[in-house]
DNA sequence: CTTTTATCTGAACATGCGTTCAGATAAGTT
DNA sequence: AACTTATCTGAACGCATGTTCAGATAAAAG
């Protein structure tokens, strides 16, 4: 019952509200990438939805779930999303697929990227162990990318699995510092970023 | 007299101990990388130095500066050891030494490095911006390398500061899965990613 | 040996934490 | 209209937090 409601189902009995559910989500996001996890209190996020911190608890068992819900939302979008991309079956298509969707992708989210990063120690183990797991397959869908150029001549790449989290550590770290009002645009730093990784791996 | 004793002035007076302000250091050091600043009381970093938490009180004046120190103490080392290499003249040469002092001075520091960048948030501006101006000085060093790359015609960067930036995001990502026992040594990956360096940004 | 002094203890302070729960509230159902 | 039930309040729980400080301790100085 409790999953169901967390998941999102239309609450269509009720007192006040009605989209509680969502407004926690969002708070606890917000100020957990503001502040960090730790540094967050269940008051805090209740003040920031308009309510007292207990009924947090109708939306969560605990601050610890809250979190880890928001880490397994962020990661299971980001692979759907990938997979909804239908890369090219060519090496150096699929390759500039993949870094102008993760440059996309992230500059659009930018705090579950920063929780994603900087809170996975704040997980429990069963918890850090799923997300894990859900980061891997991300990651192997750049290696297997790179491993097929290799096979077709068309990449120099001697560890395609560190070559693949090199590429995504440097993509990832287009959030520190754009910003929509910045002076480049979004595509053309997509084009500095694939530029970059072009160049880095091909043969 | 606290700053004296804080930056490691000989104690030659006082009761027990003699090491206890750089025990101190190590223990908080230790502790806010594996949990977080947010997550660590001064009364587990008292525990882990053998001492009651009024006594961390002689070698710091709250817990924040403890932070602050060594955030600063860290940027300071790296700046120090950066300039320490007189990098050659010529900017291939000079990427190539900057690559590999960047990998081998963080995978010798990881709590350093992981607290670095994770705990800047919990700094109070004033302090935030004194780490974010060492941060910036050792950017611009890769800066002005490419910069100088590129007026001798022997890289091809558009926006060297947002290139700088990307390298330095992907070269500290070793920290993230580098392990002295793995399967790589250090000098095999500087090697790796060498390799990628200089063909990202090679005219 | 006595004095000085840096250092540490142990208790206390006010405040905040995550979480629980009985009871109030208001919307949906009949 | 009365009934049901999801939702929220407000108070309470035990415990932890950063920081302070009077007093104990032991090493160095004379």
């Amino acid at each position: 019952m409790r999953s169901d409601k967390f998941a999102g189902m239309a609450r269509t009995q009720g007192s006040h509200a009605g989209i509680t559910g969502p407004k926690v989500r969002e708070a606890a996001l917000s100020l957990f990438a503001r502040h960090g996890y730790a540094a967050v209190s269940m008051r805090q996020i209740a003040g920031e939805v308009g309510v007292q911190a207990g009924a947090l608890y109708n939306y969560t068992p605990d601050k610890q779930t809250l979190l880890f819900e928001l880490l397994k939302g962020h990661m299971t979008d980001l692979l759907a999303a990938w997979r909804g991309q239908d890369a090219p079956g060519d090496p150096v298509a699929a390759l500039e697929c993949f870094t102008r969707f993760h440059i996309r992708f992230h500059s659009e989210r930018p705090e579950e990227v920063f929780i994603s990063y900087m809170e996975l120690r704040n997980l429990d183990p069963d918890n850090f162990e799923k997300i894990e797991d859900l980061r891997r397959q991300y990651e192997g869908a750049l290696e297997g990318i790179l491993r097929r150029g290799v096979v077709q001549g068309a990449f120099d790449v001697a560890e395609p699995k560190i070559v693949a989290m090199a590429i995504i550590a440097m993509l990832t770290g287009v959030n520190t510092w754009f910003r929509e009002s910045g002076r480049l645009s979004l595509p053309e730093v997509e084009e500095i970023y694939w530029r970059m990784v072009r160049k880095a791996v091909m043969a």
